[in-house]
DNA sequence: AAAGTTAGTAACTGATAACTAACAACCGGA
DNA sequence: TCCGGTTGTTAGTTATCAGTTACTAACTTT
């Protein structure tokens, strides 16, 4: 047994919520398979965060912030295409390789659907907030609304068919930007 | 109490599952809150469908058909930008009207998602196959892969700012097809 | 009106969920 | 060396879940 401080532990918490969101939602999720992945008893969770939202939230803002920062640096010192084409290749590389962070991001969006027609607006507030962060780091770098539009919408399009399991090689990648074939099925 | 035949009343529990199942998701839905939407007592649910996955999947099932088949009859006898405006328009409406269609698409994406990464692939497939349909109901009148997909990924990026809530008059919405924005917040 | 079928319910089961309380092991410093 | 705070566990509570069993009420057919 490792022992942590605190700090540390909840990083690694936040770490494992993040996959366990990502493949089963908030509700499919029990707090055991988080505690389990992190290799701690499942009470200590609730030492380390007051409660199920609260290890749910922390796990959301993580992922929204790394797509943020993603597109930053992928995108540090070039304008207009060239900006987009490296945007495109760096988000298209995380999709291949960590394909659980499009699986979260989705996760987010409708767990934060939900939370709003419920008449929760916590999770809704810091979600636009967030996206808001996101659409900006786009569209400094793409000079103008149009183009931010255009970009993220078909990483909508791609988390989409991604998420529905269209092999690489399927019809409906056609015409998405050539990078964007995504390079493997999602496995456990 | 209502008597009905059973195929009347696997009827209306697809339409309550479909709304159930699209403000809480899979698993955050119980079979007892289906049960009480259509007012029938839960065991009696497993009657009419052999387990609540059976329920999902009708569920999901109409909520493509039914998708498709507006597409199909709002572009009907139109071709090209014509037909773009007509579907555009058409799709707003349902999600101004009935919210709970937009949010049930976007709980079987991530249903799907997860069932795949699970290595269950009978949701996937038929997901696949209903989107596949819904691709070609669009590029028919479209008559091409790349108007297809530019307006497939905007309604991508529709759904998913609306899910999170932006408000009509935000910024989000500017630069896209003005009738698009939608008219309301989705409240209970 | 008897015989059979279909629609529906009340009461329960074993499993699992989130969360709490009380206790134990570790560790740096006086 | 013992002391106090931090890191952790074990044992337990209460609630809810999907699914089953065993039954009743209403309609159809003959």
């Amino acid at each position: 047994m490792v022992r942590m401080s605190a700090e540390e532990r909840r990083e690694s918490v936040v770490r494992a919520a993040m996959s366990e969101f990502a493949h089963r939602g908030y509700y499919g999720t029990s707090t055991e398979a988080i505690a389990k992945r992190v290799g701690v008893s499942q009470p200590y969770l609730f030492r380390l965060f007051p409660n199920k939202p609260a290890i749910f939230l922390a796990a959301m803002h993580r992922c929204m912030e790394d797509t943020v920062r993603m597109f930053v640096e992928a995108s540090e010192g070039l304008r207009g295409e060239e900006a987009v084409h490296a945007m495109a290749n760096a988000y298209t590389k995380v999709i291949a390789e960590e394909p659980e962070r499009l699986l979260m991001q989705m996760q987010v969006y409708v767990a934060v659907a939900a939370a709003e027609a419920a008449g929760d607006h916590t999770f809704g507030e810091a979600v636009r907030r967030e996206w808001m962060e996101l659409w900006d780091a786009v569209s400094i770098p793409l000079e103008g609304y149009k183009d931010t539009t255009t970009f993220l919408a078909y990483g909508m399009l791609i988390n989409t068919l991604v998420a529905i399991g269209f092999p690489p090689e399927h019809r409906v990648w056609e015409e998405i930007y050539p990078s964007a074939r995504v390079k493997g099925r999602l496995e456990k």
